[in-house]
RNA sequence: GGGACAUUAGCUCAGCUGGGAGAGCGCUACCCUUACAAGGUAGAUGUCGGCAGUUCGAUCCUGUCAUGUCCCACCA
């Protein structure tokens, strides 16, 4: 039946042709399982316009991963996938499109004309990313996909705006916020990056009124001295503080401000003389509160000054700062200026300097709600994996600023605050276009022009995707099956930006955790350990990867590097090295598949040696994958089944099944037909959450007939019955002698096609027995054409070469001359370093307080190990001088 | 300025509550052995960052120093 498949596996046909038939035969959707349980990942929106970078492709795995080994378990599965509008990324990426063709700027349009042409882009490549992620295997449920400007979410975001507005939790505020210049928006403090920047203090003298006192003040912006409205000093600063209350005269502008007395500042710092410029700074816009001080604005919107700069205005503050400078020279107010390092925030998208600027914006007081999230963390109603974690959680949250959530953009949720202008009443609304003013009944009223950040409505992203906030859609939509949703799966870049929000926004709207568990995966790097980034050139595409070496490979290379780090760094190699895997597991298919027919799919009843090990070894992996998947250890999961498959099975098990199914006894042969099946149906089964599509395919040729897809089959589960400690013990030496044949070997240089003659000598009983059993495996395996195993008080041969384990002698008889000066080399070799071993153990043993302190079961082992080093060492010495004879 | 995390084989990292240092990749040698050269067999490599302490015993615990990465904080 399958004698045609090819001595290497071509992944992309089959990956085609098995996510269209997952897909297509609706296996993504929930379904009820043995499990009467929901489990639930909500998967973080990319942008919708965005393309697949590496991230996404992790972020993809490890979900995906958990998703297909939950609904394998039989649980009720739900993969919601999703888009977000990405307000300023994708704003920004049209208004430069639009620059590039036309030369005009969003200001060149009204405001719907312009959304027509985001919502163009939007629709012509709004599905790209959702195609990639398709590939990369994710068994999303399409037909839940939303996008965060569709109309439920819209409706969600009115909801939750409106709440809060009612509750009073939003307010209008003239306050000092970060304005990006560039983007000319107001940003959250979240999204301000404080980079370190070669400034310099200028020092500048300030007259007092009426009288010839000097205060010198050291800043490191000049021209903000435009907006000066005080100076301040520390009233306890003996130096200074019989000026508060006097006048002091800003340079230039030649205006009259006041000195006051204010404790916040450091008389140490600087010249202990401060200048207040509340429109501009954040430290003065709160002295400017305390001594109610006049706010002066000296910027547009571009960040240029405006008619305040004098001489200066339209100038950048960059530029004006030198001019500024030399003007103070000319006046000689001009003191002195030191180099300074200082940390500048600057736009997290934009990456221009952030000017702190007055103006009129929307805020929610988040107090109360960040109470509510930090406790849920705290009272491990959600956990977070790594637990790490939870303290950049905390750190954001204890001490929260409340939460500037108006920007000035267009694209995006519009602000449902309506202003009558009839009545002047202000208020929020649930309709998109309410009909008349509440208060007075009129129709004239507008609408707030700002839209909401982009996190307002990812905020809400659990409970929107699940239907909130309309009861008939959430039934429809599981809410209550799904919410709180099982993990959530990020990256730590976004703790604050998102998880935070999602749990302040859960907490207050549905009295819940929105999540049980966060997962926190790393940040994929390149092979040298730097982010990627388009500047250096050093992303790796996906899709890129996925053609080059399939999906499962690269897949099975992102979970092998996904555990509690916090870096991946991925080197394309490694996916090559893991693609001969996914290449090894094809062709050991390929070896049982020409007895697949003999195969029972059941376990035979009385197994073997060698097929209790393989049962066992099996059994264990499967316990711990089991345990590592659960806890997020892929890379304890990914190094089990590779060295099971690797090691154990192919190694080893199929190895010493070669003789068995090339023999004549057709009865053993169909067993172990029979075992190698079983195996393989349980590592494809094990497989599967990493690598859906081999196992998938490979699945179609082991399923019985009344059996479904494997993407729904039952995971395996860890067994009782197939403990065989005895089995793996014995088969641990079996191994051991067999190697050592094999180094022997090769230390005299037999070629591999000779066969040799073998000498084993043991005192343990139990283990000769084993050795006798599998006398064939040894013969097939160290290609030996005679093995002898006797005891050791039997005779050595006389010509031979020898190397000793702990619990057995081996001996390879030769003929001819032997070189016994490389062997004595090589067993005084062997004798050092068993004569550390076991002087380290005999040192303990020798050690009273060892003996006396030791927990029992250690000096047991340390016992046994003692005697099995001795018993070594005599092996060798008395070799040795027989050799030396 | 505050805090977090890291430092283990050439590279990337794993090492659970202290009890003989591990994996993958890479490297070396020999092999086209009838599933696989995207393969097989065997092999080499570590003062577990430095110093001190606790302990019968420290890669693991404590202190300290060094180096690195990241986060937070109001740009005097």
């Amino acid at each position: 039946m399958t004698q045609e498949l090819s001595k290497t596996y071509s992944p992309t046909d089959v990956e085609k042709k098995w996510y269209k038939t997952w897909e297509e035969g609706k296996h993504f959707a929930p379904k009820k399982g043995k499990v009467d349980e929901g489990f639930c990942i909500i998967m973080p929106p990319p942008n919708v316009t965005g393309k697949l970078h590496a991230g996404h492709a992790l972020d993809i795995t490890t979900q995906d991963a958990l998703i297909r080994f939950k609904r394998m378990k039989g649980y009720e599965t739900l993969f919601l996938p999703g888009m977000d509008h990405a307000g300023i990324a994708t704003q920004s990426k049209v208004e430069e499109l639009v620059w590039n063709e036309s030369k005009k700027t969003r200001h060149d349009f009204t405001r719907e004309e312009f959304l027509e042409k985001i919502w163009a882009w939007k629709e012509e490549y709004g599905g790209f990313i959702a195609e990639q992620q398709r590939v990369m295997g994710a068994s999303c449920d399409w037909d839940y996909s939303m996008f965060t400007m569709d109309a439920e979410p819209n409706e969600a975001v009115r909801e939750a705006f409106v709440e809060l507005y009612n509750q009073g939790l939003i307010y209008q505020s003239d306050y000092i916020v970060n304005w990006d210049p560039v983007l000319q928006s107001a940003i959250s403090d979240a999204e301000v990056e404080h980079k370190e920047v070669q400034g310099a203090f200028y020092h500048i003298n300030y007259k007092v009124a009426d009288s010839d006192v000097i205060l010198e003040v050291a800043t490191t912006r000049p021209e903000t001295l435009l907006g000066d409205t005080a100076v301040a000093v520390n009233p306890n600063d003996e130096r200074f503080s019989h000026l508060i209350g006097k006048k002091a005269i800003v340079p230039i502008c030649n205006r009259e401000v006041p000195i006051i007395g204010d404790e916040h500042v450091d008389m140490e710092k600087g010249t202990g003389c401060l200048k207040v410029t509340p429109g501009h700074d954040f430290n003065d816009f709160e002295i400017g509160q305390r001594n109610n001080l006049e706010i002066i604005n000296i910027l547009n919107k571009d960040g240029t000054l405006n008619k305040h700069g004098l001489e200066w205005e339209g100038l950048t503050c960059k530029k004006a700062r030198n001019k500024v400078v030399a003007k103070l020279e000319e006046l000689g107010l001009f003191v002195k200026e030191e180099k300074h390092i200082h940390q500048v925030g600057h736009g997290d998208r934009s990456k221009a300097v952030i000017e702190p600027m007055v103006s009129k914006q929307w805020f929610v007081n988040v107090q109360d709600m960040a109470k509510e999230a930090v406790q849920a963390v705290e009272t491990d109603k959600t956990k977070f994996y790594p637990k790490g974690w939870e303290n950049t959680y905390f750190s954001w949250l204890r001490e929260p600023r409340n939460w500037c959530v108006s920007r000035q953009l267009w694209w995006g949720h519009r602000i449902p605050v309506f202003n009558c202008q009839s009545c002047d009443h202000q208020w929020a609304d649930k309709e998109v276009t309410p009909k008349s003013c509440p208060k007075c009944n009129e129709t004239k009223f507008e609408q707030d022009p700002d839209v909401l950040d982009t996190w307002f409505s990812s905020g809400l992203w659990p409970m929107t995707t699940l239907g909130w906030p309309n009861k008939e859609r959430m039934k429809e939509r599981g809410f209550d099956r799904f919410y709180p949703t099982s993990v959530l799966v990020t990256g730590f870049d976004i703790i604050f930006f998102w998880v935070a929000r999602m749990m302040m926004m859960g907490m207050k709207f549905s009295n819940e955790i929105p999540f049980h568990k966060v997962y926190i995966h790393a940040i994929v790097r390149d092979k040298q350990g730097r982010k990627m980034s388009k500047s250096l050139g050093n992303g790796i595409d996906p899709i890129e990867m996925v053609d080059t070496y399939g999906a499962d490979a690269f897949r099975f290379t992102l979970a092998a590097g996904s555990g509690y780090n916090r870096n991946i760094n991925l080197d394309p190699e490694r996916i090559g090295g893991y693609r001969n895997f996914i290449n090894k597991i094809w062709n050991a298919f390929r070896f049982i598949s020409p007895v697949l027919e003999v195969a029972s799919s059941d376990l035979p009843q009385n197994l073997d040696d060698q097929e209790k090990w393989i049962l066992s070894e099996l059994n264990d992996t499967t316990k711990a994958m089991n345990e590592s998947i659960e806890d997020f250890r892929y890379d304890d999961s990914c190094s089990a089944i590779y060295s099971f498959v690797y090691d154990s099975f192919c190694s080893w098990f199929i190895e010493l099944s070669k003789n068995i199914l090339n023999g004549d006894d057709e009865q053993k042969k169909a067993q172990r037909a029979s075992v190698l099946k079983y195996c393989f149906r349980e590592i494809v089964g094990l497989l599967h959450p990493m690598t859906p599509f081999i196992t998938e395919e490979l699945w179609t040729h082991l399923k019985k007939e009344e059996e479904g897809l494997l993407i729904n089959h039952d995971y395996p589960e860890f067994k009782e019955s197939l403990i065989y400690k005895d089995e793996q013990e014995m088969m641990n030496k079996f191994i051991e002698v067999v190697s050592s044949v094999r180094f022997l070997r090769q230390s005299v240089n037999i070629k591999p096609k000779d066969e040799v003659v073998v000498a084993l000598f043991t005192d343990e009983a139990e283990t000769a027995e084993y050795f006798k059993t599998n006398i064939d495996g040894i013969k097939e395996l160290a290609r030996a054409k005679d093995v002898q195993i006797t005891e050791k008080s039997a005779t050595r041969p006389s010509k031979a070469i020898m190397k000793a384990t702990t619990h057995t002698e081996i001996f390879l008889p030769l003929e001819g001359v032997i070189d016994l000066t490389e062997q004595v080399k090589r067993l005084e070799k062997d004798l050092t370093k068993t004569q550390k071993e076991y002087d380290k153990v005999a040192k303990k043993i020798g050690n009273e307080k060892f003996m006396a302190n030791a927990k029992p079961e250690v000096v047991e082992e340390v016992k046994a190990k003692a005697k099995d080093f001795e018993e070594q060492l005599k092996s060798i010495q008395e070799r040795l001088e027989a050799f030396k004879s």
